[in-house]
RNA sequence: UGUCCUAUGGUGUAAUGGUAGCACAACAGAUUUUGGUUCUGUUUGUCUAAGUUCGAAUCUUGGUGGGACAA
């Protein structure tokens, strides 16, 4: 009889990823609050500063603030070292995508491959069952035709739902993570760690891509990629490519066209300024084109890393800074809910977002053999090939891909 | 060579002889676990020399630069 107590008794063991930020701190509160047997690994995923804007170590002060919280809760913490795969997995697909013309999402990938892999199987090593994090996001665990599935649902707090960012988790992956805050608020998270004396209570945010931290990004990439003076091209808004024949009886080839990107030739404008290389720039981009004089600012709508050309248009309405659809191919689509997927041929209306914190849009999703279209109900700005685009059912994370177009 | 027009921050432009303003750019801060966006703030200018005037970006003359026309 005692025997079977100490079996229900014994609690479950989680590791949580410690950063030295306030969420991560508190996940830890609440965990230990709900009886887990918790401890803290601390990630070092990259030692450079070059093109760093904070100048030095980027986790010097970030250990010393886990390992206070980590003494004050009690439990013990680990560093884990894995910038070698960090650098193989997330950076060196920065430097290849931006080369390419493209814009990456470093931190989408970093959960996928380091956080929600490599580093939980770090901490399944270790004995644990789960791997908590800081996320601002949900677990739901449903049971569909005898399955055990796993819903990721946004954080409550509608300011920091950071569910986009985990939009490439797989069933397996969801199956042993733990989100502790997702049901607060980011004031209420504060409060815990204020009120229970954790010296993380007050620290800023952490901004710029995870590990690495804000930097100058024409300097990062120039570790790899040269640079190169080009033209800026500004296209007037009149441009005649703008003005396209969708075909309304014929919805595939409408698909097609209002995914294809504009295509733009140094003769449909006029030359405004210089750049010092086209895969600096993305699309949407107002800042750092160093061109001035205009009544409008000017906004990048298009990039060509073949001839080394940034297109531009002036003010924020330009017709090229809109398409009302993009597409994502087949192998570039994934779903967070397998039993959820689309076949060829099915469309389906949900929600979408193509970046962080974007408000959700109402858009339809048509399934064909090339890949999945998205068609919004009121045009996107700036929708960048080499960015996530997720669809949600309400608050539910369903799927994702990476924007071919 | 002659005549005429013109010159204002980095760029584009305002200012009946009366505090040189706006936009864009740049920079800084805020927001933001990607890129980007957005918000707030800051810096920078009357081509030059003399003259008229209480007072000149503005009027006059010379110089310099740019443009147009004539030859």
């Amino acid at each position: 009889m005692h025997f079977i107590l100490f079996i229900f008794c014994v609690k479950e063991k989680v590791a949580v990823g410690l950063s030295g930020g306030v969420d991560s701190s508190v996940a830890v509160w609440l965990l230990k609050q709900q009886g887990y047997d918790v401890i803290g690994l601390f990630m070092i995923n990259w030692h450079d500063t070059e093109g760093t804007l904070s100048g030095d170590c980027p986790w010097h002060d970030d250990i010393i603030f886990a390992r206070l919280v980590a003494r004050k809760l009690d439990i013990p913490i680990e560093v884990v070292d894995l910038s070698d795969s960090y650098r193989q997995r997330v950076v060196d697909y920065m430097f290849e995508e931006y080369r390419c013309g493209r814009t990456p999402n470093p931190d989408v990938l970093c959960n996928r491959e380091i956080k929600f892999d490599l580093f939980a199987k770090k901490a399944f090593e270790l004995g644990v069952k789960y791997v908590a994090t800081g996320h601002y996001c949900r677990k739901e665990t449903v049971s569909i035709n005898g399955t055990e599935t796993y819903r990721l649902l946004a954080g409550v707090d509608p300011g920091k739902d950071q569910s986009y960012f985990l939009c490439q988790l797989s069933q397996q992956q969801l199956s042993t993570s733990l989100f502790p805050i997702g049901y607060l608020y980011k004031t209420e998270v504060r409060q815990i760690a204020e009120e229970n004396g954790l010296v993380t209570a007050r620290r800023k945010d952490s901004q710029g891509i995870c590990f690495v931290g804000k930097v100058d990004l024409p300097v990062f990439l120039q570790q790899k990629l040269k640079a190169k003076e080009g033209n800026i091209v500004e296209i007037p808004a009149d441009f005649n490519g703008f003005a396209q024949n969708i075909p309304d009886n014929n919805l595939h080839e409408k698909l097609q066209l209002l995914s294809t990107p504009y295509l733009y030739h140094e003769s449909d404008g006029k030359i405004v300024g210089k750049h010092k290389g086209a895969h600096f720039f993305t699309i949407g981009q107002r800042k750092g084109l160093n061109v001035g004089g205009k009544v409008d600012p000017l906004f990048v709508i298009g990039i060509d890393v073949d001839n080394n050309i940034v297109y531009v248009g002036q003010s924020d309405n330009h017709p090229g800074l809109y398409h009302a659809a993009l597409f994502i191919a087949s192998q570039d689509i994934h779903w967070v809910r397998p039993d959820l997927e689309m076949q060829p041929g099915d469309e389906c209306s949900m929600l979408v977002r193509i970046r962080y914190r974007q408000p959700l849009q109402q858009a339809t999703l048509y399934r064909m053999p090339e890949g999945l279209y998205i068609l919004f109900d009121k045009p996107q700005r700036g929708i960048t090939s080499g960015q996530f685009a997720a669809w949600y059912d309400q608050d539910e994370l369903i799927g994702s891909g990476v924007i071919s177009s």
